[in-house]
RNA sequence: GGGGAUAUGGUGAAAUUGGUAAACACGCUGGAUUCAAAAUCCAGUGCCGCAAGGCUUCUCGGUUCAAGUCCGAGUAUCCCCA
């Protein structure tokens, strides 16, 4: 017999799956559409396991859906653009482009070498004019909306970098690649205005049935919605234009425990003291140095600078107050100015102490009492009985938050607001490998619109690297240019976009990827939204974010008409694997270490190795194995069943040597199973057959229809490691099925043929060789899904535990559906019931049909 | 500090959503085959016990005829946010 050598079956099966466009998706066709999409890989070169997990996901749902009848749309493309092209341009002398494009064109190989079922034919890369020339106009008609715009802001300064860094790119303080701590610097800026949406985007996640709980509420934390009052301070001795200080708080309620208010460092009033004071501004250039991250500014120790203003409290007559200028207010949240009441909130608390500012405690907790309830070093943010508050006392806090923005209302103090965490999406980058912004700065016009007619805005192919700063903006003649209004000489804006624009729409672009225009509006009505959308769950804020804000921001703009891009999502867990460290402090390659007598050893040395933790699989660790290697060892069907195996989805899925070998086990018994097909019958087998056949040949017949049944099932709820063990279970049930004869082996081909139709999503070339083996010429991958005989899946007869007081004793075995009188009679006939029942009573019987019988007594 | 998730054999995990805990797989043990090994096949494998039997879903308590599943308290690990 021979043996199972995948690669001599892979590569014939790919190729036929090419031949035949049997993946290829219509546009417009009759049949229900399905688009199911994973999320595009950077290419960095080499796909990594966690690509190979994210992609079996995905093609098992794209093969299913076709096989069930659907018109399916499964592309794959480049997220073209980015950092590691300009590293790389730097380290090895190639130019971005052609680093990029070698590297998609190994990634592809490699790809293909799994057998997933895309649409090559639109396949896109994120890095061509002809893909990005669309952002730009749509970059152009943001700006006529007023969705884009230009300002000053406060950014996070990457050094090593020298870039821009969103605040989600921001670590602990320090970039998320570089891993450099930030500084802060201020800089002309292009934004995208997504909290214009921010209520319409925190009020659709609600729509989002089909997306995983934590995403959902992730984004919901994300958009941040906070409703409270903005009121006015109005100061003590009015400066500069200034006679009132607006802020904005969440706790209304605590009003008459303020005891000082701060501004931000960046607050126009702190700028005008700056000016005047070289304390306040050395004050400031300290801030800057925290970064602008939540975080890092919430641990940073706090401190103030005590300007000579006062305010006036607004309830309180003749109550002053002192404004501080303090580290931890944030200038881009609510009005960059707030009240402090220490009694209720940590950082007012720790920032009181350190001044030595009164601490008046309001909100009274249940179980104190209001003339001994006092504040030490913990604030108290719950709930309770306002206290020390005048006409308020005894209202709850909720009650309270009410009064007091009526009561500043009616003074014409302030208003009822709600503010957002979510800001505006800053887009500009000082990079060279993305999409230029479209924009030509003209000292007599100002900032003009590239006409749509000179789109795209190409990059310079001549590019020089190394020095500081943008390469762009340091390149000797591709600024320089007219201005499109009056012909002056002008320069083009030298920044670049951010590369989350870039994925922010590719899926749309995916539905008409030839198209002169950025996509056919007919087209994406037909085909959005995607139904399911399949990639790891570090997307779940960002992207996902974005990508919802992008498809109703085209859809003001005139694009389309969509609000959700994304209808189901699923988000896969991590790939881990063992991590090793030699003696030295050195990580370790996995196949630089081997198992020894008493645990793990270095096959270079023989000397022992410390075995670390099960952890996502990273380059630093060494924590990798290579799919190329896997692939090329046990084929690629057993490397996707792998991955679908054991570990659902969205758990880590830990990748062990035995877990492949079984999986190749497996695949390879399938194989042997397709050498020894039994001839094709000259007639399918109908359900009058089944009175003729043998107890085995019934069972069997049996398991195999359950299976579809199941597989079907647990395939729709992506229960896939439930769907592998059932392939299990079935070709366990076929392997042990020996009889023989003319009956048996139409059985037997009809099982068989089953197996290869189930199989087929999760391992498609052991699929399709079966299926050709078994006599068909039609491809599997291009065969309707196996109807169920319903009558099939049902037994006569059905094994119910007999329970005494609510222990299993017996086991029965009965007709299905048996009267409970029955049932019981059954039940109470059982030695072992008599036995465990002797010297009792009866007290009652509970029978759950086909279930359970449980004599009480 | 707030919010969320998870906790089941040696391991990854199942459990029809309140009804026979541990399907399927890995690993391990024994056997067959082999000069030997690999591969393959057969049998066993939650724990304690020779056995009868008892115990078992992180811990403690509760509801119920019946709890891995529901309720309360706690512990541990992870994630997000501050």
């Amino acid at each position: 017999m021979s043996a199972f050598v995948p690669s001599k079956i892979e590569k014939k099966w790919q190729v036929a799956w090419e031949n035949a466009k049997c993946f290829s998706a219509e546009d417009f066709s009759k049949k229900p559409k399905y688009y199911v999409l994973e999320m595009f890989p950077y290419p960095s070169g080499r796909i990594h396991m966690g690509h190979v997990r994210n992609y079996a996901l995905g093609d098992v749902v794209a093969r299913f859906k076709r096989a069930k009848g659907f018109n399916v749309l499964h592309p794959m493309g480049w997220d073209a653009f980015g950092l590691p092209a300009e590293n790389a341009a730097i380290e090895r002398k190639t130019h971005p482009a052609k680093w990029t494009r070698q590297n998609i064109d190994s990634m592809r190989k490699q790809l293909k070498t799994i057998g997933l079922s895309y649409d090559w034919l639109r396949e896109l890369a994120t890095c061509e004019p002809d893909y990005y020339k669309h952002e730009q106009l749509m970059f152009l008609k943001f700006l006529e909306k007023g969705l884009a715009y230009r300002k000053k802001s406060w950014v996070n300064w990457d050094p090593f970098e020298n870039t821009v860094l969103a605040n989600e790119q921001v670590v602990d303080g320090c970039g998320w690649r570089s891993g450099v701590p930030v500084e802060r610097r201020e800089l002309s800026q292009w934004f995208l205005n997504i909290t214009r949406y921010s209520e319409e985007l925190l009020n659709s996640i609600k729509k989002l049935e089909n997306w995983p709980e934590r995403v959902r509420s992730m984004q919901h934390n994300w958009i941040g919605r906070s409703e409270g009052l903005q009121l006015k301070f109005k100061i003590d001795r009015g400066i500069y234009d200034y006679s009132e200080l607006e802020v904005f708080t969440t706790r209304p309620d605590t009003l008459f425990g303020a005891s000082f208010v701060a501004i931000s460092a960046h607050h126009p009033l702190a700028n005008y003291l700056a000016a005047e004071s070289s304390e306040v501004a050395k004050f400031i250039a300290d801030c800057d140095g925290l970064g602008t991250s939540e975080v890092a500014i919430e641990q940073a120790e706090k401190q103030g600078f005590k300007t000579e203003l006062l305010v006036h409290h607004p309830l309180i007559n003749d109550k002053k107050l002192p404004v501080y200028i303090a580290n931890f207010v944030l200038m881009d949240y609510g009005t960059g100015a707030i009240f402090g009441c220490p009694a209720h909130d940590q950082r007012d608390l720790d920032f009181a102490r350190k001044y030595d500012l009164t601490v008046t405690e309001v909100v009274c907790p249940e179980g104190e009492k209001a003339g001994t309830f006092s504040i030490k070093d913990v604030a108290y943010t719950g709930t309770g009985t306002i206290i020390n508050s005048g006409s308020w006392n005894g209202l709850d806090v909720e009650a309270a938050k009410n009064v007091a923005i009526k009561e500043i209302e009616a003074i014409g103090a302030g208003s009822k607001q709600v503010t957002f965490r979510l800001r505006d999406w800053g887009i500009s980058r000082q990079r060279y490998w993305g999409c230029p912004i479209p924009i030509i700065h003209c000292s007599a016009c100002g900032i003009v619109s590239v006409p749509e007619k000179d789109l795209p805005v190409e990059l310079p192919n001549k590019i020089e690297f190394g020095a500081s700063g943008n390469p762009l903006d340091n390149h000797p003649t591709w600024k320089h240019v007219a201005c499109p209004k009056c012909g002056a000489d002008s320069v083009r804006e030298t920044d670049t976009f951010d590369t989350f624009f870039e994925s922010s729409w590719y899926y749309l672009r995916f539905v008409d990827p030839m198209s002169k225009s950025a996509f056919n509006a007919e087209k994406a009505a037909y085909w959005m939204p995607v139904d399911q959308y399949i990639g790891g769950v570090e997307h779940a804020v960002l992207h996902l974010l974005y990508s919802r804000f992008f498809s109703r921001a085209l859809s003001d703009v005139g694009y389309l008409n969509l609000d959700e891009p994304f209808a189901g999502l699923m988000t896969q867990g991590m790939v881990c694997h063992q991590s090793f460290k030699s003696k030295d402090g050195q990580w370790l390659f996995p196949n630089e270490v081997k198992k020894g007598d008493r645990g793990f050893v270095s096959v270079v040395d023989n000397l022992p190795v410390q075995a670390g933790r099960v952890e996502k699989m990273s380059k630093s660790k060494r924590n990798v194995i290579d799919p190329e290697e896997i692939i090329q060892l046990y084929g690629a069907d057993t490397a996707r069943l792998f991955m679908l195996s054991d570990s659902p989805p969205d758990r880590d899925l830990e990748w062990t040597e035995a877990g492949v070998e079984g999986s190749f086990r497996f695949i390879s018994k399938i194989f042997k199973l397709s050498l020894e097909t039994p001839p094709r019958p000259n007639r399918q087998i109908s359900l009058n057959d089944l009175e003729t056949l043998s107890v085995n040949a019934l069972a069997l017949l049996k398991i195999a229809h359950r299976s579809v049944y199941i597989i079907s099932e647990n395939i729709e709820k992506f229960a896939f490691n439930k769907c592998v063990a059932q392939l299990h279970i079935l070709v366990n049930a076929l392997s042990s099925f020996k009889e023989k004869g003319e009956v048996a082996n139409r059985i037997k081909h009809h099982v068989l043929e089953l197996l290869a139709q189930i199989l087929t999503p999760f391992a498609p070339h052991i699929g399709e060789e079966l299926w050709f083996n078994l006599g068909n010429t039609r491809l599997v991958s291009t065969s309707p899904w196996p109807d169920v005989f319903e009558k099939l899946l049902n037994d006569d007869t059905i094994e119910v535990a007999v329970q005494v007081n609510g222990k299993v004793r017996a086991k029965l075995n009965l007709p299905v559906d048996l009267p409970k009188q029955e049932a019981e009679t059954a039940a109470l006939s059982t030695e072992e019931v008599k036995k465990h029942m002797s010297g009792r009573q009866i007290k009652r019987i509970v029978v759950v049909p086909n279930r359970i019988i449980n004599v009480v007594g």
